[in-house]
DNA sequence: CAGTGTGAAGCACTTCACAGCC
DNA sequence: GGCTGTGAAGTGCTTCACACTG
């Protein structure tokens, strides 16, 4: 397959969570223009992104609600369970795990480490914190698919290549941090302080 | 000034991460192939990112590191204090305080707010939770310049309409919906669902 | 000679415009 | 007639290559 933009994933996810409204208020068909203004895109963004998948509409009338969220489902992967460890038992990973969507989507936690003694054995949000140590060990039975990386600045590279090492593919990094992940794993990081630096750049140069 | 790229600003945000750390271990120049290879970019990329704002380097030498962090900083307009409001006193806008370099790069909570009587007048994190229904009538007398938005997705529009008339011009939301903003104000969405969905894109379409 | 600064070339995503189909 | 699907054109970011300077 072609390779596909980041811009267009990100797109399908906007797509996909208007085709839900739409079908909790039983709306059955959508069109490119409609899916654009509620996603904040053009029309002709809508029909190249979906192209690049396959042709889910009908000339003249529209996509299908029911069919389109389906096959969007299906392109991202979410007709099927995810299994996700957090790494770092703090309110990040709580507030994900938390987050709308998060089980509704197919997301569940398969387990929750950290590497403070002080919190490892206690409860958190229904687990009990596990030493990060073990999760190699632990990831033979669990067959975790997604790490997500909530720990503090220091050392963040080596608890990636102990995920690495326990053969999980993808990560979600919420360290401030720029990480190596060799070929075949994916990494997505999320720099909070990034974004507010984004926003101090622009109420400084605003116009 | 010449529109500067998001992805510009970003990177700008992660060589003053490299040079902080070169500034702790005294180190006093630098060039566009070590920030690179640091940053995961290119050294022309490097150069060409800089040179929109100037000239900080000296050929055959490289860059100053207290200059060159001097002059990022300034660009991103790092070198006064921001007021930030938390509109949701939840995890996230919790984690977003404790994050390094939140304070560290003048970032100060200024009031942190919520819908919920069950926690208005509450303690959190050295803050009593306000009613969002003051926020217009305290901006006045706080000048926010910054809204953190970290509510669940109902109603969300409703919140940064509020946001707006409170005269405050940047946002950074966690709610994942999609928001309109008028000109002059600056949003920014951080949607950890959406990165969620993109690792499981990732895995199933790995080849 | 080493490394910056920058116009030009390359590349990738977006927008256009229209043929094709319901 | 209306709306999709898509090659082609447009736009903007990235990479190249080299003149220039300390």
């Amino acid at each position: 397959m072609k390779r596909i933009a980041d811009s267009t994933v990100r797109r399908l996810s906007i797509y996909l969570r208007y085709l839900e409204e739409l079908t909790a208020r039983h709306i059955a068909t959508t069109s490119s223009d409609e899916l654009a203004k509620h996603s904040g895109t053009t029309p002709a963004q809508v029909r190249k992104d979906l192209s690049f998948f396959g042709s889910f509409g009908k000339r003249g009338l529209g996509y299908s609600v029911a069919e389109l969220s389906g096959r969007i489902r299906e392109i991202l992967g979410l007709g099927r369970e995810w299994r996700v460890v957090i790494i770092g038992a703090g309110k990040i990973g709580s507030a994900l795990s938390t987050y709308r969507g998060f089980n509704q989507r197919g997301f569940t936690i398969a387990a929750v480490y950290d590497a403070d003694p002080q919190k490892i054995g206690r409860r958190w949000d229904g687990h009990v914190v596990r030493d990060v140590a073990e999760l190699e060990r632990d990831a033979v039975a669990d067959a975790p698919d997604i790490a997500v990386l909530a720990i503090p600045a220091d050392n963040v590279q080596d608890e990636v290549d102990r995920i690495v090492r326990a053969g999980i593919k993808a990560i979600l990094n919420f360290a401030p941090a720029r990480l190596d992940v060799p070929p075949g794993v994916t990494l997505k990081t999320v720099n909070m302080a990034m974004e507010l630096e984004g926003l101090s750049f622009a109420l400084t140069n605003r116009d």
